[in-house]
DNA sequence: CGGATCTCAGTGACATTGTCACCGACAGCC
DNA sequence: GGCTGTCGGTGACAATGTCACTGAGATCCG
């Protein structure tokens, strides 16, 4: 898996400290994957063999409840690893977590045996695992304090925000951003009304569009 | 820390299969370390240097929102570890998570270097601390799942019986119960009057009783 | 003992959010 | 054109969170 030009390790901020000898290990032992959109990485019923490293594209990872309501717990994008989620689905067997690719994504593929005995032989191949873990973890503590606590139109806000593009559109549906949100479709709509009695978005079927930027800013910012 | 009778490595189930001269490196180069309830053990501005390994007792960890409200993330009991939590701590100084001892605890501390070294030579070891990442990961995930999508009343519910001893006793406060919830003391109340209505709980100042357990199971079985 | 003070729990009014049932508008497809 | 599915809007109601206030026990100390 050597390519041409820079090889893939050099593209992730904690493997390019790698030592020489350790990368040409990953390269030789890892293989690639590329999956089309909307493909169900893992879930339950679908425990993926191997860790990811992603290369291109953004991974969502949701929980799926037994009530049938959805909640997106984060995202992996191009130059993170999948190790952990990975992790757990081969420890755990009962999870109910699914990761779906949620463009074309470019991925390689470690071993588990290529993974642990990198794990063993690397100090900085360790501190990258562990670092993504603690950066997970830290995330997921600040999820259950945002969904606890958190106002729906300050989260609303925020996620409207983070996915919006540089003209302030964002192509979505409510009920896809109540998923996002882990609330019902019905109360985004009514938020998004308010936002847009406010002037501070304008919407069409599947589309917003942030107006006023500053304003929904201030109201992340205030929390309320 | 060569104890006298068994070794504390044999009291932890994922230690007691590691090979004897790890053990005997864990052993050596531990210390054991005793702190009286109610102490911070690790919070915003005291990060911990060590890992720990709980021999008795149990640490509950909280979040702290800026809103001034709490909620109970997990408890660390004896045979577990507080590897994660400490390995988050080390890599992000911006947490807001805390850890208090709930009784009187006694711990042993393994210092970083000597985690990693161990983490390098020993397989066993290894899968010791990714299976405990993973667990807390999985409860993170039904962490997130249960504060956006449960009900109050089952949750309490879940609680309740989670914390009564064998004779259905719960020594406890409204305000503590809201904070195990992430809820206000007003909505704990509440459903415990509700409860106490149905002749499932009985309260006195400071404390809870279950009378009627099976109706309490009921409720969190048929989640409603 | 009596009073000051604190914690603990109860209450009502109200705001926010979740649930349910239903409706019409729009787009794609024969 | 009509059929069908998705998307979004609406009103009524239930559940939960917020706020201000109350009194009942516990503790402390004079």
């Amino acid at each position: 898996m050597t390519g041409q030009g820079t090889p893939w390790v050099e593209r992730f901020p904690g493997l390019s400290r790698l030592a020489p000898d350790t990368k040409e290990l990953l390269l030789s032992q890892s293989g690639l994957v590329e999956v089309p959109p909307k493909t169900v990485i893992f879930g339950p019923g679908k425990s993926p063999e191997n860790m990811l490293f992603l290369l291109e594209g953004t991974v969502r990872v949701q929980q799926v409840s037994d009530t049938g309501r959805e909640i997106v717990l984060y995202r992996i994008h191009a130059g993170e690893s999948c190790v952990l989620t990975t992790a757990c689905l081969l420890a755990y067997e009962d999870y109910s977590a699914e990761g779906i690719a949620e463009t074309a994504v470019r991925a390689v593929a470690v071993p588990r045996r290529v993974f642990d005995d990198l794990v063993s032989r690397s100090k900085a191949f360790r501190e990258f695992v562990f670092a993504a873990f603690a950066k997970r973890i830290t995330d997921l503590f600040l999820m259950v304090d945002e969904v606890a606590f958190q106002r729906m139109d300050v989260r609303l806000g925020q996620r409207l925000l983070a996915l919006a593009d540089a003209a302030g559109a964002i192509a979505t549906t409510h009920q896809k951003l109540s998923v996002e949100l882990g609330t019902a479709r019905e109360v985004v709509s009514r938020q998004l009304q308010e936002f847009q009695r406010r002037g501070w978005v304008q919407q069409s079927r599947g589309k917003v569009t942030i107006c006023d930027r500053p304003a929904l800013e201030n109201l992340v910012e205030n929390h309320g």
